[in-house]
DNA sequence: GTAACCGAAAGGTCGGATGTTTAGTATCAC
DNA sequence: GTGATACTAAACATCCGACCTTTCGGTTAC
């Protein structure tokens, strides 16, 4: 195409060949633009795609900088595409989570200081069978963030935060909820922290393995139940 | 913030509530832009945001489509940013491919077609350790992505694929060249057809695993290296 | 020393004009 | 009738210039 993609570009090769580092503010609108040589208008549609992916912070009256670049910024933009994912793709992107968070969950039973520990405690005593859906929904994420990041690899926990959209785990919670089994799903919670107290890795990994695998397997059966009723 | 922004998420809305369905076509920007009460200008930069992300299709003389949203498309985008990622965030994302590539290979070696195999086995054939880094390169992308695919996670080969971006593949290619792996590196290719090919998912998972391992020690290496010289 | 003020600079938004490309239609040659 | 060609309307691409709002930092008043 044209000139706005060639500026994106540009910007992009600015920041990998280091003309731009993380933090640097980028010259104004009206004097970049006319140093790329395209109208500001033009500049600015850049920029905009460039900020909904994270890339550039623009601070109004005050300029524009190219962000920390850190994963989980990039990866947050991630959770935006998830969101539009169909029926279909859940379903693989669960099987995605099915392999990585038993993993990191292994290596965070070896990992994992006791102040964590105490805090997943702490959040598995906030919440019971009635418990609102929007609160579950919320203690689900930060249980898993949780676990994930103390694995020792940031850029999987923020993948793996990014896959499981929030609008995704609503779905999920109030499925669960309906079934009634809200119980069960918090007791393997119980059983993950248990297994990361004993510091057994393998533990650990199997009960990740079984919750995640286990809310696989009622989505497929709930996707299923919607095909056949037509609702595709 | 502001009507840009706005813009963006009563677009994603609609996508989300079935007012716009994949392939659709958009109203005139300028309509558009009237109905959601904006600048065309500043709708356009939302039209453009959308496009990079690969939601929106923006089709010049014709008209604005949404996209397909087939995960292939939209997790394409991610590669943008993993190219931005420094070395430090690189060793996370090849740990996360270790987790996952023998996993897509141990499912692909019970559903790989005979004829993939074969694909795979001329694939081999067509490269030596004499083969420039271009060439390796490409090899490497096609042998790993039609494994990948074989895996039948459709999501998951695609998120492998952007994981690995064609500028980090090139950067390890050009390292394994140097330190005269390339024929061992391209055993290892030929040790995950061979496992394939007896139908091993065990052995395939294995070998997978050994391969992807080995070049993230290298990697792991060579970012100390460039650390230790304060090329950081 | 502090607080209020003010102005320059930067991004936010807009409207309109003009260029380019495309899809579709009408027309013409065979 | 069929195919190729020419035309036209619609839609995106780009630009210009104007004006608003926000922010930052210096200045002034107390």
């Amino acid at each position: 195409m044209a000139v706005t993609d060639e500026a994106i570009r540009k910007i992009k090769d600015m920041i990998l060949s280091g003309d731009l580092t993380p933090g640097q503010r980028l010259p104004p609108e009206k004097e970049l633009s006319e140093r790329l040589g395209l109208s500001r208008n033009s500049l600015r549609e850049a920029v905009k795609a460039l900020e909904v992916i994270k890339v550039l912070d623009v601070r109004r009256g005050d300029g524009t900088y190219v962000t920390s670049l850190e994963p989980e910024l990039l990866l947050e933009a991630l959770s935006f595409v998830v969101d539009l994912h169909q029926d279909h793709s859940i379903i693989e992107i669960f099987e995605v989570r099915r392999v990585l968070e038993p993993y990191a969950a292994g290596c965070a039973a070896t990992t994992i200081s006791d102040s964590d520990i105490i805090r997943l405690r702490n959040m598995l005593d906030s919440v019971d069978a009635s418990t609102s859906v929007e609160d579950l929904v919320t203690h689900d994420l930060e249980f898993h963030r949780l676990i994930n990041r103390a694995g020792g690899n940031d850029y999987m926990a923020n993948l793996l935060e990014s896959l499981s959209s929030s609008t995704v785990r609503a779905r999920i919670w109030r499925g669960v909820t309906q079934e009634g089994a809200v119980a069960r799903t918090l007791e393997e919670h119980r059983a993950i922290v248990s297994a990361m107290e004993s510091r057994d890795s393998e533990m650990t990994r199997s009960w990740a393995s079984i919750h995640v695998g286990g809310i696989e397997t009622w989505i497929r059966r709930a996707v299923a139940g919607s095909n056949e009723k037509g609702d595709d």
